[in-house]
DNA sequence: GTAGGGTTAG
C-alpha cells in the first residue's frame, strides 16, 4: 500500500492547534518533526502515527477531528489508514460513521472489507456481515483467510445454512480447504446449525484434528442430547494423542453432568487437576454444576466456597444445579445469601430459584418470588415470567398462574404452554382445551409442548376422547410427535384403565418405544395390579435401562401389591446383583486422581 | 484482525 506524504503545501504546524483535544501534543510533536525531517518515511510515520491516535481516541468527535486532519494532509485516500479508522468506529460502536466513511471509499481493499465484516460481527450484526460478504463479491473482491471466520461464525450464529454451505464451495474455490483454522470454522458451522453429519464429514477429513477441532465435535454430541457418544469420542481425542485443554474439559464435564454420571466427572476432574487446570475459574463453574446436578451436594459445596472468583455463573451453577436436584431449599437458602451480600442475581439466578421454589411447592415463598421479580428490572421479562407460571401451578395455585399469564404483554407460544400445562397438571382439562382455542385465535402457532400441555390436561381430567384427539390433529399443524407424546398418551389410557388399548397403541407406534412410554405403562399396571402386563413392561424397560432404581422399585411394588412376594425377593435379588441401591443417599466424596 | 466451553422458562 503505497503513498506519499503530500506536505509541501501545509505547515506542520498547523496540525498543532485543532488536535489540541487529544492531550498527547508532545507525541504528536515528535511525530511531525520526524515526519518533515525524513521524506522517505514520510508514509510509514504517517500511518503510525495516524494508527496511535486512532487508539486513543475514544469519543465520536476525536474521530472527526482525526478525519478532518486526514483532508487537511491529503491522507484521505490512504486505504491502510481509512482502514485503521473503520475498526476504531466500529471499537467506538460509531457503526453508522463506520459505515458511512466505508461507503465513501472509492477503492476498497480487501482489508477494509475485511474491517467491516469483523465490525459487524464485534455487534452482532450477522445480517449485515453476509450483506458485506455478499456486496464484496459483487465488487470481486477475493476474501482471504481472515474473511471467512467472520462470515462463517455469523452463517451459525444466525443460522443461516444455505449461505453457509455457498462459502463453504467458495472457500474450497479459493484454495483454502487446507486451512486447519477455516476448516475448524467449518465445523463449528455445522455443529451450530445441527447438522452432525456435515459436521463429521469435514471432521473425518481433516489432516490435523487438534483440541479445537475435538471440542467442537463433542459438543456437537452434547448439544443433539447424545452426551454418552460425547464421552466416546472424548476419550478418543485422548487415545489419539491430543491433550484436553481446559474448555474441551468443560463440554466433557457438561456430558458428564447430562448422563448423570458423577463417577465419570469425578475421573476427569482428577485429571483436570493432574494438568493444573484446577483453579480455572470458568471451568469451576463446569465442576460446581456437574456436582450439584448430580446431588453431590458437599464436593459442589467445597468447590464453591473454595472458589478464587465467584461470579454470578458460578452461583447460577450451584443455585440451579441444587434446584434441579432435590436440593432446592439449600438453592433458595444461597439465593438469599446472594441477596444479604448485594450480590446482583441475573436473569439466570432468578430463572433457577423459580425453579427451585415450584419444586419445593411453598406458595408462601412463591408470592415473595413474584414480589421480588416485580420489585426487579425483569418484571417483563418473558423467560421469568414463563417459570412464575409454572411455579404457581406446581404450587397449586392455577389462580395465580392464570394472573400472571394474564399480565404478560407478549405473550409466546412458550408461554400460552406453560399456561396450558399449568391447567393441565391441575386437572382443569377443559380450561386447557379453551386456551388452546384462544391460543390459536391469537394467531400464535402450537409447539411440541404445547401438544404435551393439552395431553397431560386431559390425561389428568379423564377427558381420554379429546386427549385421543388432540393426538392425532398433531399431524395437521406439522408437529411430530416424540417419545414424551406417546408417553402421555400411555399414561392418559392407563390412568383410565384402559392398559389393552395402551399395550396396543405402544406396539403400534412408527418409533421404537422408549423407557419414558414402558415407564408409563408400568406405572399404570401398577396402579391397576396388572402384573402380567407390568411384567413384561418391565422386562422391555430394564432391558433399555438396567440400573435405573425407580424401574426395580415400581416392579417390586407391583408384586407387593398383589402378595406375590416371590416377585418381591427376585427384584430384590436383581437389584443387589445389579449394585442398583434403593436407600442411594448422597455421601462424603473423595476426589479419586484416577484416570478415565 | 481468524475457530472451541460453562449457568438458562414450557
Amino acid at each position: 500500500m503505497s503513498f506519499t506524504f503530500n506536505s509541501h503545501h501545509r505547515s506542520f504546524k498547523s496540525l498543532h492547534l485543532p488536535l489540541k483535544i487529544f492531550i498527547f501534543n508532545s507525541t504528536f510533536s515528535r511525530h511531525l518533526t520526524s515526519c518533515s525531517s525524513n521524506r522517505s518515511s514520510n508514509s510509514i510515520d504517517a500511518e503510525s502515527f495516524f494508527t496511535s491516535l486512532l487508539q486513543k481516541s475514544t469519543r465520536k468527535v476525536h474521530l472527526s477531528q482525526i478525519q478532518n486532519q486526514l483532508i487537511v494532509y491529503g491522507l484521505q485516500s490512504n486505504g491502510f489508514i481509512i482502514t485503521k479508522f473503520v475498526s476504531r468506529s466500529f471499537e467506538l460502536k460509531e457503526i453508522d460513521h463506520a459505515r458511512q466513511v466505508f461507503d465513501e471509499f472509492p477503492v476498497r481493499h480487501v482489508f477494509l472489507w475485511n474491517a467491516v465484516i469483523r465490525g459487524y460481527s464485534m455487534h452482532k450484526m450477522f445480517d449485515k456481515v453476509l450483506e458485506m460478504y455478499s456486496a464484496m463479491q459483487i465488487a470481486f473482491v477475493n476474501p482471504d483467510a481472515y474473511t471467512f471466520p467472520y462470515v462463517l461464525k455469523a452463517c451459525g450464529d444466525l443460522p443461516e445454512l444455505g449461505f453457509g454451505r455457498a462459502v463453504h464451495a467458495q472457500i474450497l474455490r479459493h484454495g483454502f480447504d487446507n486451512d486447519a483454522f477455516l476448516r475448524n470454522g467449518l465445523l463449528s458451522f455445522y455443529v451450530k446449525c445441527d447438522e452432525s453429519a456435515s459436521a463429521r464429514v469435514v471432521f473425518d477429513q481433516m489432516k490435523v484434528k487438534d483440541v479445537v477441532s475435538w471440542t467442537l465435535i463433542v459438543s456437537g454430541y452434547v448439544q443433539n442430547g447424545d452426551p454418552t457418544e460425547a464421552l466416546r469420542v472424548f476419550r478418543n481425542m485422548r487415545e489419539s494423542g491430543v491433550n484436553p485443554d481446559w474448555i474441551a474439559s468443560v463440554s466433557a464435564f457438561k456430558a458428564c453432568s447430562d448422563v448423570g454420571d458423577s463417577n465419570q466427572g469425578r475421573c476427569l476432574h482428577g485429571l483436570v487437576i493432574r494438568m493444573g487446570y484446577e483453579l480455572e475459574p470458568d471451568l469451576r463453574v463446569a465442576l460446581v454444576s456437574l456436582y450439584a446436578k448430580c446431588g453431590e451436594a458437599t464436593a459442589a459445596r467445597s468447590l464453591f466456597y473454595e472458589a478464587k472468583v465467584v461470579d454470578v455463573m458460578l452461583w447460577n451453577s450451584i443455585i440451579s444445579g441444587f434446584a434441579k436436584s432435590g436440593y432446592a431449599s439449600e438453592a433458595l437458602e444461597l439465593f438469599n445469601q446472594m441477596i444479604a451480600r448485594s450480590i446482583q442475581p441475573d436473569a439466570v439466578t432468578i430463572q433457577s430459584s423459580i425453579l427451585a421454589t415450584a419444586q419445593i411447592g411453598s406458595l408462601e415463598q412463591a408470592k415473595w418470588m413474584e414480589s421480588y421479580v416485580s420489585a426487579s428490572s425483569y418484571r417483563h421479562d418473558v423467560v421469568i415470567r414463563t417459570a412464575l407460571i409454572d411455579m404457581y401451578a406446581k404450587c397449586g395455585s392455577v389462580e395465580m398462574a392464570r394472573r400472571v399469564f394474564s399480565r404478560t404483554r407478549t405473550k409466546d407460544v412458550v408461554v400460552w404452554s406453560a399456561m396450558i400445562m399449568s391447567y393441565g397438571i391441575n386437572g382443569w382439562g377443559r380450561d386447557a382445551m379453551n386456551l388452546f382455542n384462544e391460543m390459536k385465535m391469537a394467531g400464535v402457532c402450537p409447539n411440541e409442548v404445547t401438544f404435551l400441555g393439552l395431553i397431560t390436561a386431559c390425561s389428568h381430567s379423564g377427558l381420554v376422547e379429546e386427549g385421543w384427539e388432540v393426538f392425532h390433529s398433531m399431524r395437521d399443524y406439522r408437529v411430530e410427535p416424540l417419545q414424551k407424546h406417546y408417553a402421555s398418551v400411555v399414561d392418559m389410557l392407563g390412568r383410565a384403565g384402559d392398559l389393552g388399548k395402551a399395550y396396543r397403541f405402544i406396539e403400534a407406534m412408527p418409533i421404537d418405544p422408549g423407557a419414558s412410554v414402558w415407564g408409563a405403562l408400568l406405572r399404570a399396571c401398577e396402579v391397576h395390579r396388572s402384573v402380567g402386563l407390568g411384567e413384561h413392561a418391565a422386562e422391555r424397560l430394564l432391558s433399555l435401562d438396567a440400573f435405573d432404581v425407580g424401574h426395580h422399585v415400581v416392579l417390586s411394588n407391583l408384586y407387593a401389591s398383589v402378595g406375590l412376594w416371590g416377585g418381591v425377593e427376585r427384584v430384590r435379588g436383581l437389584m443387589r446383583s445389579r449394585g442398583v441401591c434403593k436407600d442411594s443417599g448422597s455421601s462424603a466424596v473423595e476426589i479419586e486422581l484416577g484416570t478415565m
